[in-house]
DNA sequence: GATGAATGAGCGTTCATTCAT
DNA sequence: GATGAATGAACGCTCATTCAT
């Protein structure tokens, strides 16, 4: 057999390798997998994982790796061809939502890996933040009735509006300086200027 | 020693478990903890927590539990007291806002589980999502240009539009439905729109 | 409290918890009986157990001992009042079937387990039995003095008799109707029958 | 290697696994045993036992099985081939000693623990009891129907010959000496003897 | 003396990794 | 190169025993 062949063969067995370890990662999150599994999964023997991967870990990496490279360069690909700024973010939106219907579940394994440690606990938080939309959904019916909202589709705008919240999560990791709190009012206000009149330019 | 002292005490250690609970599983995540760990922090036995707690699962369901308690029931509490809808929200965010500051990495526990699997990934991921970020804020920045949008603050926006994205996924898992794809295009516009003109009335 | 007092409290309490182990070590075995469960039907405290025994093994020794000493004592005692060696085996016999029908499952429980638990126990009940058996072969060398037996093995023979009383334990098992006393004294007679005249016709 | 030989290998490791079971439990009892000292014993690693047994309790059974599997099948095979039925009792008598100088201490392993241990176990044996009882029965019957036996309750008759061979555990104890099988022929004639002649004199 | 909360040694079991075939 | 039987470090959990009250 031909040196490439031996190599294409390689390449296919590594992808092989990485599919069966996203379904099982996927499915079961990263502790309750076991290499055995993604090996039965791949068709091939459980040693000889480790002729293509050092470990679990990096198996896991790789496969991640994989996945959000492929993502985020579809990200960027999908700006380089719009014509204005509205048709650009429009693209991305695109590209990130083809991406969702084919790897819903990717972000679920990187977010709560509980699902695995105990139904009831994911449940219940469900329930709580099913509530928590509620009672914002309720909030702004209360603010279109008044006549001071459009009649926006409200669930949506619940949602966007707690999703929103993430923000002080995710900067705060950046921002750790000791005027924090001052910052997080002007984040907060800014967040509210541009959920209540938009981006747009009237 | 009576029976109000004694019962005091118990609630006294039963917190000081889910307090050591929490600081090592958020610091370590649900696997790599060990319950030894979490006994030697709360100064207690390895047996004691037994004492409280029936496994590692409960407890830390039990720790998860206490937390998200006091959260919803801020968050609700927040609500009750606005006279206007715009107060109510302003008030849910000041909830979440307090919360998330003291509670900075709960959700980080609750979300990206590989964090704990690998430091490398992890910061690699923070990476793509910063460009993501900067790639964005340009074609945002190009829209100020173009005068078409206000003045706003273009890393904020940009993060609010990247987080909007999520009701894919969440709002997927709830609506599993055949026409999924034509939801989504509209989910998408009624997002796009509420991102670009905000939901008050003009 | 006078003194007296103190030390008939205490054999009391003693008592109570022998028999608390004897309750649960029949019915549970020496390891799957837990100290705790001991004292909750004892009617005391976990800690107050060792007040009056060292530790595990030591009480289901005492315990043990306790029952195999009343047992010994009425074997012996019930030989010293038939008028011939007959009467005295039967005597034996009773005695034997009155322990056994109270406390059926002992045996059961000392088969084996304490050969582990404690060598002491086991030497000390090899040689109660030891006792019986010499006590069986006296009996029987009487039989034999007195033209009454044929010149058998004592040895073997007084080992056979006490053996055939497994009869009694191993049949209550498939025989737990109201009348087992009858038939209990059925199979006494049965059994003497076969071990005095053989199953063979002359 | 030919897959004859590998699963040659998995029988003689499986073989292995059990003779050292064997050698520990008898040694030291179910919970006084470590699946540790097990494989050091079978000279092979703790987990390679996990590969052949679910654990502790199945290997347990599995090793109780097969010995008790050979007995029961030895003596059933002892009964095929005496021409009446005392040649039938000493053959069955035989097979047995042959098994108890074997296993001496196995009966003793056997007789409670496993209750609790495992209830299948417990009743798989039972069943095996009652078929050796009712083998014995049948034996006995054939010797009244040939009017050498007199008209006996031949379920007690059983059960008292079956009991009997209890002496020849009980008595190994004492005698560990060289000539051991001679007084074990010995032992057996006379047990043979009171049984069919009975003690009395004529 | 009596208690029961606290303890920690000890063990069964898992599973990522290795290596002889 | 591919395999999967063998391995043993690691960890959750139990429960006899202790000791402060």
């Amino acid at each position: 057999m031909q040196p490439e062949n031996i190599s294409e063969k390689k390449a296919e067995r590594y992808e092989d390798i990485i599919r069966a370890a996203f379904d099982v990662f996927i499915k079961k999150g990263f502790h309750q997998t076991k290499m055995e599994e993604i090996a039965r999964k791949a068709g091939i023997g459980k040693g000889t994982i480790y002729e293509y991967f050092p470990g679990k870990k990096e198996l896991f990496c790789g496969m991640v790796k994989e996945c959000m490279t492929w993502y985020f360069d579809s990200i960027r690909q999908s700006t380089e061809h719009g014509e204005n700024f509205r048709q650009k973010l429009e693209n991305m939106m695109d590209a990130h939502i083809k991406f969702a219907m084919h790897a819903k579940k990717l972000t679920s394994l990187m977010s709560h890996d509980f699902t695995y440690i105990s139904r009831d606990l994911h449940m219940w938080i469900m329930q709580g933040q099913k509530k928590m939309i509620g009672l914002v959904e309720g909030i702004l019916r209360q603010g279109i009735d008044e006549g001071m909202l459009r009649p926006i589709d409200v669930h949506l705008a619940a949602v966007m509006f707690l999703t929103s919240w993430r923000i002080f999560f995710a900067e705060s990791v950046f921002n750790d300086n000791e005027d924090a709190e001052l910052s997080l009012e002007k984040m907060k206000e800014k967040t509210l200027d541009i959920l209540f009149h938009g981006i747009m330019n009237v």
